[in-house]
DNA sequence: GCGTTGTTTTAGGCTAGACTAAACTCTGGT
DNA sequence: ACCAGAGTTTAGTCTAGCCTAAAACAACGC
């Protein structure tokens, strides 16, 4: 029976038992650093969803306990130990995705929320124990890479939909889990993870794009395309012969 | 942005939305009253691990919101709503514990901890899931009856092993799962709900029983066997007639 | 080089939930 | 019938995390 002091400074073994919103800001902030190279005070907040004085209260707490360095009106950047523990919880997040969508048979639009909780709340070992169940996969079920229990994870960066050229095919890799409309659409369309999608066509201006995913045809605007993610799909089997290349990929 | 005006009686929609610790209460709470037809202050704040006067402050609290009423230094009783919640909170408890063990293999003695944290973060949604691939079960790995999603539950009460008669023969049924090192004994024991247990003997003055589970003899002592409920075993040995009830209530 | 604009920080408050210390109330023993 | 001790409540603080309003700052256009 292990005696309860709470109000004691811990023994600090490997428990620094880190509160919701501490690690709520360090997941942002971590996604942020990674997009944009450092994160705004106002970019958290737009994140996060509170006022930006409370994130520059935040940032100076956890900059004080070792997680962030901040330089006033610069931004912030995570030290070694706030990226370590922002690793931790993503980790957590995707392998929750991946449980509950397929073990648990939810819809992959629904599981974000599920997870933003519960990643919170689960111990190290019932993540562990559900990673194994799954055959410790690599990446959830938007496509997003697992980090590794050591903190390591895949960093490679993909081609937006978007930057297809016309006629070229590509693998469909990965998208946001952020968005629930967006994500019940693509599985309308079947433009999931795995999915082979050839772009048919592009109206000028930023206009709609036409897909052909499997037998259908689907035509999506400039927004969705730009959030999907893809790769270079495996040497084909047949010629698709792309004989109209006017414009540059990249 | 809803509006905000958390501090008066609400209109109650359907999403009141209880924190961590007012679950947590709410549960202590209900606990107490079924076993002491009331629930005493210091008795909560034990259960809780808090001080007393926390326990008073919540208590007034809770009581503006019309969850349990309070007569001062007499205790507390729930209301309909306070007990409803409470249920609420011990079904998902109880059916995380069982998918925790019966699915994810986790061993009997450590879900509780687990339970206690992820039954504040789980979605309704989540918990259904769950129920429904362990066919929903109608209690839990310790023997603790489930309370259905409508709020009712088998509230029989059984006898304690250390209250059978010498010679007598019994199937244990239930024991508290907030004691690790109990468990864990209980199991190397092969004392487990379902199991079929005899009294053997009885040493005078509380002293250790001396019991037959399987083909072992254990002796156990008194405290131990004050913790174990037990019920009547199928009248004889052999011809185990078809007995289906299991849910009476009241 | 100076002011305007937008971002960031400071200052001051609020709530939930916990604490300690002190005051109060109930009850049981003589 | 009283009064001492146990149990309970009040009073006053504390911390985490959020807020708004106002001040400070950076940076860009002219």
């Amino acid at each position: 029976m292990p005696s309860r002091k709470p109000s004691e400074p811990q023994p600090q073994a490997s428990a620094p038992s880190l509160t919701e919103p501490v690690e709520d800001y360090l997941k942002a902030i971590y996604e942020l650093e990674r997009r944009n190279g450092a994160a705004a005070t106002s970019e958290v907040a737009v994140a996060l969803d509170v006022a930006p004085a409370s994130v520059t209260g935040m940032i100076r707490r956890l900059a004080g306990q070792g997680y962030l360095t901040h330089v006033p009106y610069r931004g912030v950047q995570l030290t070694d130990a706030g990226r370590r523990a922002a690793l931790r919880t993503i980790r957590r997040h995707r392998i929750l995705e991946s449980y509950l969508t397929r073990v648990l048979g939810f819809p992959w639009d629904s599981v974000h929320a599920e997870a933003e909780r519960l990643e919170h709340a689960a111990s190290d070992e019932l993540i562990e124990r559900m990673a194994a169940a799954l055959g410790n996969p690599t990446s959830d079920p938007h496509g997003a890479p697992i980090p590794t229990a050591e903190g390591t994870v895949d960093q490679r960066a993909y081609r937006r939909l978007a930057d297809l050229a016309v006629g070229e095919r590509a693998t469909m890799v990965q998208v946001s889990d952020k968005n629930p409309q967006l994500l019940r659409y693509l599985a309308e369309i079947a433009l999931q993870p795995g999915a082979e999608v050839t772009l048919l066509a592009r109206a000028p201006f930023d206009g709609p794009l036409t897909l052909r995913v499997g037998e259908a045809e689907p035509i999506v605007g400039a927004t969705l395309a730009e959030q999907v993610l893809v790769e270079d799909a495996p040497s084909e089997p047949v010629a698709a012969a792309p004989r109209k290349s006017r414009s540059g990929s990249r």
